[in-house]
DNA sequence: CATTCGATCGGG
DNA sequence: CCGATCGAATGA
């Protein structure tokens, strides 16, 4: 059984390159008893700059949007409706602010049901996506049959950014 | 300061 | 369709 985390080089690109790449890759949690969770990401979307109405760094470096800034390979989780964590992985290089949202495993459906039921929150933005965070992810066994794309969900607001197909979901059929 | 609003979900 | 629930962003 393949368990290779993926390496640093594989966030180091665009959003748009890593959200499909990141279909079927296991994502790995290290629970409280010590025990490793293993879900299989199914769905992605993919957040592309400043330029990005739909991406929250479209206004800039914020608090909230500082961890964007960084070098790809560390998270940026962050509360959404006062009561839902969304999880992010930072892509591209230091500056250039792309992030991917993880929506859904096969296991879990939502992005902000994957957070609740896993106990991920806000102690985990900024931290490296790698074991010593607890939370890291695998290479894929099998990339998926199919990749669907379509149009970011609940970005109505980012004008012509809210048609472009940046969602990506992986089937097997 | 005050107000608005959201990369969601579950219930009706 | 609507309410829950709260921090960040925006505006006065």
């Amino acid at each position: 059984m393949k368990t290779r985390q993926l390496p640093p080089s594989f966030y180091r690109c665009s959003a748009l390159q890593v959200a499909p790449d990141l279909l079927y890759c296991r994502l790995a949690v290290r629970e409280s008893s010590g025990k490793i969770k293993r879900l299989t990401i199914s769905e992605t979307e993919a957040y592309v700059g400043e330029e990005d109405l739909a991406c929250h760094a479209s206004r800039g470096r914020t608090t909230r949007t500082e961890v964007m800034y960084q070098e790809g390979g560390v998270f940026y989780v962050y509360l959404i409706y006062g009561m839902y964590y969304m999880l992010n992985v930072v892509t591209a290089v230091r500056d250039r602010p792309e992030a991917v949202l993880i929506r859904g495993t096969r296991e879990v459906s939502g992005p902000g049901r994957l957070t609740r039921d896993l106990q991920l929150g806000g102690e985990l933005n900024g931290r490296p996506v790698t074991p010593k965070s607890g939370v890291w992810i695998e290479e894929k066994e099998r990339p998926p049959k199919r990749i669907r794309k379509g149009p970011r969900v609940g970005v109505s607001y980012a004008g012509a950014w809210a048609d472009k197909p940046y969602r990506f979901i992986g089937e097997d059929r």
